[in-house]
DNA sequence: AATTTAAATGTCGAAATTACACTTATTGTT
DNA sequence: AACAATAAGTGTAATTTCGACATTTAAATT
Protein backbone atom coordinates (compact mmCIF):
# COMPACT_ATOMS: atom_id res chain seq x y z
CA UNK A 1 0.00 0.00 0.00
CA UNK A 2 1.78 2.90 1.44
CA UNK A 3 5.63 2.31 0.94
CA UNK A 4 5.02 5.12 -1.75
CA UNK A 5 5.31 7.05 1.29
CA UNK A 6 8.43 6.71 2.27
CA UNK A 7 10.23 6.56 -0.63
CA UNK A 8 12.40 10.18 -0.60
CA UNK A 9 14.74 9.14 2.63
CA UNK A 10 17.82 8.16 2.46
CA UNK A 11 18.76 5.00 3.64
CA UNK A 12 21.55 3.33 5.59
CA UNK A 13 24.13 0.91 5.57
CA UNK A 14 23.21 -0.79 9.17
CA UNK A 15 26.03 -2.53 10.90
CA UNK A 16 25.83 -4.61 14.01
CA UNK A 17 28.86 -5.26 16.23
CA UNK A 18 29.03 -7.51 19.02
CA UNK A 19 30.61 -6.89 22.25
CA UNK A 20 31.21 -10.38 23.49
CA UNK A 21 32.19 -10.64 26.96
CA UNK A 22 34.17 -13.86 28.27
CA UNK A 23 35.46 -14.60 32.11
CA UNK A 24 38.50 -17.20 32.04
CA UNK A 25 38.70 -16.96 36.37
CA UNK A 26 40.58 -14.16 37.03
CA UNK A 27 40.02 -11.47 34.19
CA UNK A 28 36.83 -10.38 32.22
CA UNK A 29 37.48 -10.53 28.78
CA UNK A 30 36.44 -9.58 25.26
CA UNK A 31 36.71 -11.30 22.18
CA UNK A 32 38.13 -9.73 19.23
CA UNK A 33 39.03 -10.09 15.39
CA UNK A 34 41.18 -9.22 13.45
CA UNK A 35 39.45 -7.44 10.67
CA UNK A 36 39.70 -9.44 7.33
CA UNK A 37 38.95 -6.29 5.19
CA UNK A 38 38.66 -2.75 4.02
CA UNK A 39 38.75 -0.39 5.13
CA UNK A 40 41.10 -0.94 8.08
CA UNK A 41 41.94 -5.07 7.23
CA UNK A 42 44.02 -6.87 9.65
CA UNK A 43 43.31 -4.15 12.50
CA UNK A 44 41.84 -4.98 15.84
CA UNK A 45 37.97 -4.86 15.97
CA UNK A 46 34.83 -6.13 16.92
CA UNK A 47 33.09 -8.95 15.51
CA UNK A 48 30.43 -7.29 13.52
CA UNK A 49 28.33 -7.56 9.92
CA UNK A 50 25.57 -5.82 7.84
CA UNK A 51 21.90 -6.56 8.91
CA UNK A 52 19.87 -7.62 6.02
CA UNK A 53 16.41 -6.88 4.95
CA UNK A 54 14.48 -9.64 5.81
CA UNK A 55 15.91 -10.39 9.48
CA UNK A 56 15.25 -8.12 12.15
CA UNK A 57 18.08 -6.70 14.29
CA UNK A 58 17.93 -8.89 17.02
CA UNK A 59 17.92 -11.73 14.82
CA UNK A 60 21.52 -10.27 12.80
CA UNK A 61 22.78 -9.79 16.02
CA UNK A 62 22.26 -13.43 17.06
CA UNK A 63 23.62 -14.78 13.45
CA UNK A 64 27.05 -12.26 13.64
CA UNK A 65 27.36 -14.22 17.10
CA UNK A 66 26.67 -17.58 15.85
CA UNK A 67 28.77 -16.95 12.82
CA UNK A 68 32.01 -16.23 15.09
CA UNK A 69 31.09 -18.40 18.25
CA UNK A 70 29.10 -21.30 16.88
CA UNK A 71 26.90 -20.69 19.49
CA UNK A 72 23.18 -20.28 19.75
CA UNK A 73 20.66 -19.26 22.40
CA UNK A 74 22.88 -17.07 24.92
CA UNK A 75 22.34 -13.71 26.86
CA UNK A 76 22.67 -10.61 24.61
CA UNK A 77 21.09 -7.55 25.21
CA UNK A 78 21.50 -4.34 22.81
CA UNK A 79 23.66 -1.74 23.56
CA UNK A 80 23.34 1.19 21.66
CA UNK A 81 23.39 3.10 18.64
CA UNK A 82 25.97 4.61 17.68
CA UNK A 83 25.86 7.08 14.38
CA UNK A 84 28.40 9.69 14.33
CA UNK A 85 28.38 11.06 10.32
CA UNK A 86 32.05 9.98 10.37
CA UNK A 87 32.46 7.45 12.59
CA UNK A 88 33.49 4.51 9.36
CA UNK A 89 35.79 6.11 6.71
CA UNK A 90 34.67 3.41 4.33
CA UNK A 91 31.30 5.25 4.05
CA UNK A 92 27.79 6.10 6.27
CA UNK A 93 27.50 3.52 8.41
CA UNK A 94 25.08 3.07 11.28
CA UNK A 95 26.30 1.01 14.20
CA UNK A 96 24.01 -1.37 16.61
CA UNK A 97 26.09 -2.49 19.40
CA UNK A 98 25.23 -5.52 20.85
CA UNK A 99 26.77 -7.46 24.14
CA UNK A 100 26.93 -10.50 24.65
CA UNK A 101 28.25 -12.91 27.54
CA UNK A 102 29.37 -16.57 27.36
CA UNK A 103 31.41 -19.55 28.44
CA UNK A 104 34.55 -18.99 27.21
CA UNK A 105 34.66 -22.97 27.09
CA UNK A 106 31.63 -23.14 25.17
CA UNK A 107 32.86 -21.41 22.17
CA UNK A 108 34.10 -23.30 18.95
CA UNK A 109 37.88 -22.89 19.04
CA UNK A 110 37.98 -23.43 15.04
CA UNK A 111 35.62 -20.88 14.15
CA UNK A 112 37.25 -18.57 16.38
CA UNK A 113 40.50 -19.70 14.41
CA UNK A 114 39.43 -18.95 11.01
CA UNK A 115 38.33 -15.21 12.30
CA UNK A 116 41.69 -14.79 13.92
CA UNK A 117 39.67 -14.37 17.23
CA UNK A 118 41.44 -13.32 20.13
CA UNK A 119 40.48 -13.40 23.83
CA UNK A 120 41.70 -9.45 25.25
CA UNK A 121 41.80 -8.62 29.06
CA UNK A 122 39.88 -5.36 29.19
CA UNK A 123 41.95 -3.82 30.89
CA UNK A 124 44.98 -4.26 28.12
CA UNK A 125 43.12 -3.48 25.58
CA UNK A 126 45.01 -3.34 21.96
CA UNK A 127 43.84 0.04 19.35
CA UNK A 128 40.87 -0.48 18.04
CA UNK A 129 39.38 0.91 14.38
CA UNK A 130 36.48 3.36 14.61
CA UNK A 131 34.34 3.67 17.36
CA UNK A 132 34.64 0.07 19.65
CA UNK A 133 37.05 0.77 21.99
CA UNK A 134 34.15 3.42 22.70
CA UNK A 135 32.01 0.65 22.35
CA UNK A 136 33.22 -1.35 25.04
CA UNK A 137 34.13 0.88 27.53
CA UNK A 138 29.95 1.58 27.43
CA UNK A 139 29.37 -2.42 27.38
CA UNK A 140 31.54 -2.68 30.56
CA UNK A 141 29.99 0.17 31.88
CA UNK A 142 26.38 -1.68 31.12
CA UNK A 143 27.23 -4.60 31.84
CA UNK A 144 28.81 -3.73 35.32
CA UNK A 145 25.22 -1.64 36.08
CA UNK A 146 23.15 -4.92 34.85
CA UNK A 147 24.69 -7.06 36.91
CA UNK A 148 24.27 -5.28 40.18
CA UNK A 149 20.45 -5.58 39.76
CA UNK A 150 20.15 -9.07 37.44
CA UNK A 151 21.61 -12.41 37.52
CA UNK A 152 23.35 -12.53 34.32
CA UNK A 153 27.26 -13.26 36.09
CA UNK A 154 26.08 -17.05 35.80
CA UNK A 155 26.30 -16.73 32.26
CA UNK A 156 29.69 -15.81 32.56
CA UNK A 157 30.54 -19.20 34.61
CA UNK A 158 30.17 -23.01 34.01
CA UNK A 159 26.88 -24.27 35.32
CA UNK A 160 28.54 -25.47 38.17
CA UNK A 161 30.71 -22.68 39.74
CA UNK A 162 32.58 -22.04 43.74
CA UNK A 163 31.74 -19.34 45.61
CA UNK A 164 35.20 -18.25 45.11
CA UNK A 165 34.83 -18.46 41.01
CA UNK A 166 31.75 -16.39 41.79
CA UNK A 167 33.40 -13.67 43.60
CA UNK A 168 36.02 -13.71 41.32
CA UNK A 169 34.08 -12.55 38.73
CA UNK A 170 31.86 -10.10 40.73
CA UNK A 171 35.95 -8.48 41.47
CA UNK A 172 36.46 -8.87 37.95
CA UNK A 173 33.40 -6.72 36.87
CA UNK A 174 33.64 -4.12 39.17
CA UNK A 175 37.91 -4.20 39.14
CA UNK A 176 37.82 -3.71 42.51
CA UNK A 177 37.88 -6.94 45.80
CA UNK A 178 35.73 -7.86 48.07
CA UNK A 179 35.14 -9.06 51.51
CA UNK A 180 34.94 -12.83 51.12
CA UNK A 181 32.61 -13.49 54.28
CA UNK A 182 30.51 -10.13 53.48
CA UNK A 183 30.31 -11.33 50.02
CA UNK A 184 29.45 -15.00 51.01
CA UNK A 185 26.82 -13.49 53.19
CA UNK A 186 25.46 -11.38 50.77
CA UNK A 187 25.32 -13.32 47.82
CA UNK A 188 23.28 -16.74 49.66
CA UNK A 189 20.97 -14.50 51.34
CA UNK A 190 19.34 -13.63 48.00
CA UNK A 191 18.53 -17.41 48.00
CA UNK A 192 18.72 -17.78 44.58
CA UNK A 193 21.86 -20.21 44.69
CA UNK A 194 21.90 -24.00 45.38
CA UNK A 195 24.41 -25.81 46.84
CA UNK A 196 25.42 -29.14 45.55
CA UNK A 197 26.95 -32.19 47.44
CA UNK A 198 30.05 -32.40 44.85
CA UNK A 199 32.91 -30.51 45.85
CA UNK A 200 35.76 -28.83 43.82
CA UNK A 201 38.88 -30.46 45.11
CA UNK A 202 41.86 -28.63 42.79
CA UNK A 203 42.67 -26.02 44.46
CA UNK A 204 42.53 -26.99 48.29
CA UNK A 205 42.33 -30.27 50.45
CA UNK A 206 38.85 -29.13 52.10
CA UNK A 207 37.32 -28.30 48.81
CA UNK A 208 34.79 -25.75 47.86
CA UNK A 209 31.06 -26.48 47.20
CA UNK A 210 29.68 -26.60 43.91
CA UNK A 211 26.58 -24.04 43.81
CA UNK A 212 24.41 -23.57 40.93
CA UNK A 213 22.37 -20.69 39.99
CA UNK A 214 18.54 -21.64 40.72
CA UNK A 215 16.20 -19.48 37.72
CA UNK A 216 12.95 -21.06 39.52
CA UNK A 217 13.88 -19.46 42.94
CA UNK A 218 14.99 -16.45 40.90
CA UNK A 219 11.55 -15.75 38.85
CA UNK A 220 9.62 -15.92 42.26
CA UNK A 221 12.01 -13.44 43.61
CA UNK A 222 12.31 -11.36 40.67
CA UNK A 223 9.58 -9.29 40.73
CA UNK A 224 10.72 -7.63 44.00
CA UNK A 225 13.59 -6.53 42.02
CA UNK A 226 16.18 -8.03 43.71
CA UNK A 227 19.58 -6.61 43.87
CA UNK A 228 22.72 -8.57 43.57
CA UNK A 229 25.75 -6.47 44.54
CA UNK B 1 38.64 4.63 -1.00
CA UNK B 2 36.58 1.45 0.26
CA UNK B 3 32.85 2.70 -0.38
CA UNK B 4 32.99 0.04 -2.63
CA UNK B 5 33.82 -2.61 0.05
CA UNK B 6 30.34 -2.22 1.57
CA UNK B 7 28.17 -1.22 -1.52
CA UNK B 8 26.48 -4.73 -1.84
CA UNK B 9 24.99 -4.79 1.78
CA UNK B 10 21.23 -3.87 2.45
CA UNK B 11 20.30 -0.28 3.03
CA UNK B 12 18.04 1.02 5.98
CA UNK B 13 15.09 3.40 5.78
CA UNK B 14 15.95 5.03 9.91
CA UNK B 15 13.31 6.68 11.74
CA UNK B 16 13.60 8.79 14.74
CA UNK B 17 10.82 8.79 17.45
CA UNK B 18 10.38 10.16 20.30
CA UNK B 19 9.07 9.93 23.92
CA UNK B 20 8.53 13.64 25.34
CA UNK B 21 7.64 14.05 28.77
CA UNK B 22 6.31 16.13 30.79
CA UNK B 23 5.08 16.55 34.34
CA UNK B 24 1.80 19.04 35.39
CA UNK B 25 2.38 19.07 38.58
CA UNK B 26 0.23 15.87 39.21
CA UNK B 27 1.10 13.15 36.46
CA UNK B 28 3.57 12.34 33.91
CA UNK B 29 2.55 12.65 30.85
CA UNK B 30 3.74 12.19 27.12
CA UNK B 31 3.33 14.20 24.16
CA UNK B 32 1.46 12.27 21.06
CA UNK B 33 0.48 13.81 17.83
CA UNK B 34 -2.09 12.78 15.46
CA UNK B 35 0.01 11.12 12.90
CA UNK B 36 -0.13 13.55 9.46
CA UNK B 37 0.33 10.99 6.85
CA UNK B 38 -0.12 7.36 5.86
CA UNK B 39 0.51 4.89 6.45
CA UNK B 40 -1.94 5.25 9.89
CA UNK B 41 -2.56 8.66 9.51
CA UNK B 42 -5.03 10.17 11.90
CA UNK B 43 -3.74 7.68 14.43
CA UNK B 44 -1.86 8.65 17.99
CA UNK B 45 1.32 8.54 17.62
CA UNK B 46 5.07 10.02 18.71
CA UNK B 47 6.90 12.43 17.33
CA UNK B 48 8.89 11.06 14.69
CA UNK B 49 11.00 10.99 11.43
CA UNK B 50 13.39 10.25 8.94
CA UNK B 51 16.92 10.51 9.94
CA UNK B 52 19.19 11.48 6.44
CA UNK B 53 22.45 11.34 5.38
CA UNK B 54 23.98 14.18 6.72
CA UNK B 55 22.99 14.16 9.95
CA UNK B 56 24.15 12.11 13.06
CA UNK B 57 21.57 10.69 14.62
CA UNK B 58 21.27 12.08 17.77
CA UNK B 59 21.18 15.39 15.29
CA UNK B 60 18.15 14.21 13.86
CA UNK B 61 16.51 13.30 17.32
CA UNK B 62 17.31 17.02 18.12
CA UNK B 63 16.34 18.12 14.87
CA UNK B 64 12.71 16.09 15.19
CA UNK B 65 12.21 17.39 18.79
CA UNK B 66 12.83 20.82 17.74
CA UNK B 67 10.46 20.86 15.04
CA UNK B 68 7.44 19.45 17.33
CA UNK B 69 8.27 21.66 20.21
CA UNK B 70 10.40 24.72 19.34
CA UNK B 71 12.72 23.87 22.11
CA UNK B 72 16.13 22.97 21.37
CA UNK B 73 18.99 21.79 24.43
CA UNK B 74 16.98 20.10 26.05
CA UNK B 75 17.84 16.71 28.22
CA UNK B 76 17.73 13.63 25.83
CA UNK B 77 18.73 10.04 25.48
CA UNK B 78 18.62 7.54 23.40
CA UNK B 79 16.20 4.80 24.60
CA UNK B 80 16.65 1.69 21.92
CA UNK B 81 16.53 0.49 18.56
CA UNK B 82 13.19 -1.17 17.28
CA UNK B 83 13.98 -3.28 13.96
CA UNK B 84 11.48 -6.21 13.94
CA UNK B 85 10.78 -6.75 10.25
CA UNK B 86 7.45 -6.18 9.81
CA UNK B 87 7.03 -3.37 13.23
CA UNK B 88 6.02 -0.75 10.38
CA UNK B 89 3.22 -2.02 8.01
CA UNK B 90 4.85 1.08 5.62
CA UNK B 91 7.72 -0.64 4.61
CA UNK B 92 10.93 -1.56 6.36
CA UNK B 93 12.17 0.85 8.67
CA UNK B 94 14.12 0.66 12.15
CA UNK B 95 13.20 2.50 14.37
CA UNK B 96 15.56 4.48 16.52
CA UNK B 97 13.66 5.62 19.56
CA UNK B 98 14.69 8.66 21.88
CA UNK B 99 13.78 10.08 24.89
CA UNK B 100 13.38 13.69 26.38
CA UNK B 101 12.37 15.80 29.45
CA UNK B 102 11.28 19.21 29.15
CA UNK B 103 9.39 21.30 31.01
CA UNK B 104 5.51 21.54 29.79
CA UNK B 105 5.10 25.26 29.78
CA UNK B 106 8.17 25.90 27.52
CA UNK B 107 7.19 24.36 24.73
CA UNK B 108 6.15 26.42 21.84
CA UNK B 109 1.84 26.22 21.82
CA UNK B 110 1.59 27.22 18.40
CA UNK B 111 3.89 24.45 16.64
CA UNK B 112 1.92 21.83 19.32
CA UNK B 113 -0.91 22.43 17.58
CA UNK B 114 0.30 22.59 13.83
CA UNK B 115 1.03 19.16 14.47
CA UNK B 116 -2.34 17.85 16.33
CA UNK B 117 -0.08 16.90 19.35
CA UNK B 118 -1.25 16.41 23.22
CA UNK B 119 -0.16 15.65 26.60
CA UNK B 120 -1.23 12.51 27.86
CA UNK B 121 -1.19 11.06 31.18
CA UNK B 122 1.17 8.34 31.04
CA UNK B 123 -1.31 6.02 32.88
CA UNK B 124 -4.05 6.65 30.26
CA UNK B 125 -2.45 6.18 26.91
CA UNK B 126 -4.90 6.23 23.83
CA UNK B 127 -4.23 3.09 21.06
CA UNK B 128 -0.87 3.93 19.24
CA UNK B 129 0.35 2.93 16.08
CA UNK B 130 3.03 0.49 15.49
CA UNK B 131 5.40 -0.30 18.19
CA UNK B 132 5.10 2.65 19.81
CA UNK B 133 3.00 1.59 23.10
CA UNK B 134 5.82 -0.45 23.68
CA UNK B 135 8.51 1.78 23.36
CA UNK B 136 6.47 4.62 25.83
CA UNK B 137 6.89 1.78 28.08
CA UNK B 138 10.45 1.41 27.48
CA UNK B 139 11.04 4.66 28.04
CA UNK B 140 9.36 4.91 31.37
CA UNK B 141 10.99 2.09 32.97
CA UNK B 142 14.14 3.89 31.75
CA UNK B 143 13.43 6.99 33.37
CA UNK B 144 12.89 5.53 36.73
CA UNK B 145 15.72 3.49 36.29
CA UNK B 146 17.86 7.20 35.61
CA UNK B 147 16.10 9.13 37.99
CA UNK B 148 17.16 6.82 40.85
CA UNK B 149 21.33 7.65 40.01
CA UNK B 150 20.96 10.90 38.20
CA UNK B 151 19.50 14.58 38.41
CA UNK B 152 17.34 14.68 35.38
CA UNK B 153 14.07 14.89 37.30
CA UNK B 154 14.55 18.84 37.59
CA UNK B 155 14.39 18.80 33.62
CA UNK B 156 10.66 18.20 34.12
CA UNK B 157 10.22 21.24 36.59
CA UNK B 158 10.58 24.98 36.99
CA UNK B 159 13.58 26.71 37.56
CA UNK B 160 12.13 26.83 40.60
CA UNK B 161 10.14 24.51 42.75
CA UNK B 162 8.95 23.73 46.22
CA UNK B 163 9.72 20.09 47.86
CA UNK B 164 6.18 19.61 47.53
CA UNK B 165 6.60 19.49 43.69
CA UNK B 166 9.72 17.49 44.03
CA UNK B 167 8.03 14.74 45.82
CA UNK B 168 4.78 14.67 43.78
CA UNK B 169 6.91 14.64 40.49
CA UNK B 170 9.18 11.45 42.09
CA UNK B 171 5.75 9.97 42.92
CA UNK B 172 4.43 10.32 39.66
CA UNK B 173 7.55 8.68 37.73
CA UNK B 174 7.28 5.94 40.67
CA UNK B 175 3.48 5.55 40.64
CA UNK B 176 4.00 5.34 44.45
CA UNK B 177 3.88 7.49 47.58
CA UNK B 178 6.86 8.80 49.86
CA UNK B 179 6.66 9.88 53.06
CA UNK B 180 7.18 13.43 53.51
CA UNK B 181 9.98 13.88 56.52
CA UNK B 182 11.53 11.23 54.71
CA UNK B 183 11.45 12.58 51.09
CA UNK B 184 12.86 15.52 52.75
CA UNK B 185 15.39 14.89 54.74
CA UNK B 186 16.59 12.05 52.34
CA UNK B 187 16.48 14.45 49.16
CA UNK B 188 17.96 17.56 51.33
CA UNK B 189 21.12 15.37 52.44
CA UNK B 190 22.46 14.93 48.96
CA UNK B 191 23.45 18.98 49.12
CA UNK B 192 22.41 19.53 45.80
CA UNK B 193 19.24 21.92 46.23
CA UNK B 194 19.31 25.50 47.36
CA UNK B 195 16.73 26.60 48.97
CA UNK B 196 15.53 30.53 47.64
CA UNK B 197 14.27 33.41 50.18
CA UNK B 198 11.09 33.35 48.06
CA UNK B 199 8.30 31.31 48.80
CA UNK B 200 5.51 30.17 46.72
CA UNK B 201 1.96 31.39 48.20
CA UNK B 202 -0.73 30.23 46.42
CA UNK B 203 -1.25 26.65 47.92
CA UNK B 204 -1.15 27.52 51.55
CA UNK B 205 -1.14 30.38 54.06
CA UNK B 206 2.02 29.71 55.15
CA UNK B 207 3.55 28.74 51.74
CA UNK B 208 6.59 26.81 50.67
CA UNK B 209 10.25 27.73 50.13
CA UNK B 210 11.02 27.19 46.35
CA UNK B 211 14.23 25.73 45.74
CA UNK B 212 16.69 25.44 42.62
CA UNK B 213 18.53 22.29 41.48
CA UNK B 214 22.53 23.46 41.97
CA UNK B 215 24.29 22.16 38.95
CA UNK B 216 27.77 23.21 40.39
CA UNK B 217 27.45 21.27 44.12
CA UNK B 218 26.00 18.18 41.68
CA UNK B 219 29.09 18.27 39.92
CA UNK B 220 31.20 17.49 42.63
CA UNK B 221 29.24 15.02 43.72
CA UNK B 222 28.83 13.27 40.65
CA UNK B 223 31.79 11.56 40.54
CA UNK B 224 30.87 9.53 43.42
CA UNK B 225 27.67 8.12 42.44
CA UNK B 226 25.05 10.24 43.77
CA UNK B 227 21.90 8.18 44.60
CA UNK B 228 18.35 9.73 44.22
CA UNK B 229 15.62 7.43 45.62
C1' DA C 1 49.96 -37.86 64.37
C1' DA C 2 51.35 -33.61 62.43
C1' DT C 3 51.23 -30.44 58.71
C1' DT C 4 49.35 -28.02 55.01
C1' DT C 5 45.86 -25.72 52.30
C1' DA C 6 42.07 -23.06 51.37
C1' DA C 7 37.05 -23.10 52.87
C1' DA C 8 33.75 -21.82 56.00
C1' DT C 9 31.90 -19.11 59.44
C1' DG C 10 30.20 -14.86 63.41
C1' DT C 11 30.20 -10.49 65.84
C1' DC C 12 30.08 -5.88 66.69
C1' DG C 13 29.62 -0.94 65.65
C1' DA C 14 28.11 2.40 62.21
C1' DA C 15 25.11 3.97 58.96
C1' DA C 16 20.93 4.01 56.52
C1' DT C 17 16.10 3.18 56.40
C1' DT C 18 11.52 3.06 57.94
C1' DA C 19 7.48 4.23 60.56
C1' DC C 20 5.12 7.58 62.70
C1' DA C 21 2.45 12.92 64.64
C1' DC C 22 2.90 17.34 66.35
C1' DT C 23 4.22 22.29 65.90
C1' DT C 24 4.69 26.48 63.12
C1' DA C 25 3.97 30.33 59.94
C1' DT C 26 0.77 32.84 57.64
C1' DT C 27 -3.68 34.48 56.04
C1' DG C 28 -8.39 35.38 56.40
C1' DT C 29 -12.43 35.64 59.45
C1' DT C 30 -15.15 37.01 63.36
C1' DA D 1 -7.40 41.12 68.73
C1' DA D 2 -8.46 36.45 69.01
C1' DC D 3 -9.38 32.49 66.33
C1' DA D 4 -9.74 29.27 62.65
C1' DA D 5 -7.91 27.27 58.71
C1' DT D 6 -4.30 25.61 55.79
C1' DA D 7 -0.40 23.29 54.43
C1' DA D 8 4.66 23.58 55.68
C1' DG D 9 8.14 22.08 58.41
C1' DT D 10 10.36 19.15 61.61
C1' DG D 11 12.44 14.71 65.29
C1' DT D 12 12.88 10.29 67.34
C1' DA D 13 13.09 5.53 68.09
C1' DA D 14 13.24 0.80 66.17
C1' DT D 15 14.94 -1.94 62.52
C1' DT D 16 17.76 -3.27 58.95
C1' DT D 17 21.71 -3.15 56.32
C1' DC D 18 26.62 -2.54 55.78
C1' DG D 19 31.43 -2.86 56.66
C1' DA D 20 35.34 -4.23 59.08
C1' DC D 21 37.70 -7.81 61.04
C1' DA D 22 40.25 -13.44 62.61
C1' DT D 23 39.55 -18.03 63.89
C1' DT D 24 38.06 -22.70 63.14
C1' DT D 25 37.25 -26.66 60.06
C1' DA D 26 37.62 -30.36 56.55
C1' DA D 27 40.37 -33.05 53.88
C1' DA D 28 44.70 -34.57 51.88
C1' DT D 29 49.73 -35.26 52.36
C1' DT D 30 53.78 -36.36 54.89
Amino acid sequence: MSRIEYKNYDRFLLAVDCIIFGFDGNSLKALLIKRGFEPEKGKWSLMGGFAAQDESIDQAAGRILLNLTGLDQIYMEQLHCFGEVDRDPGGRVISLAYFALIKIDDSDGEKLEQHNAKWVDLRKLPALIFDHRQMIRLAKERLQQKVSNHPIGFELLPHKFTLQQLQALYEAVYETNFDKRNFTRKILSLGVLQRLDEKEKASSKKGAFYYVFDKKKYKRLESEGIKFI
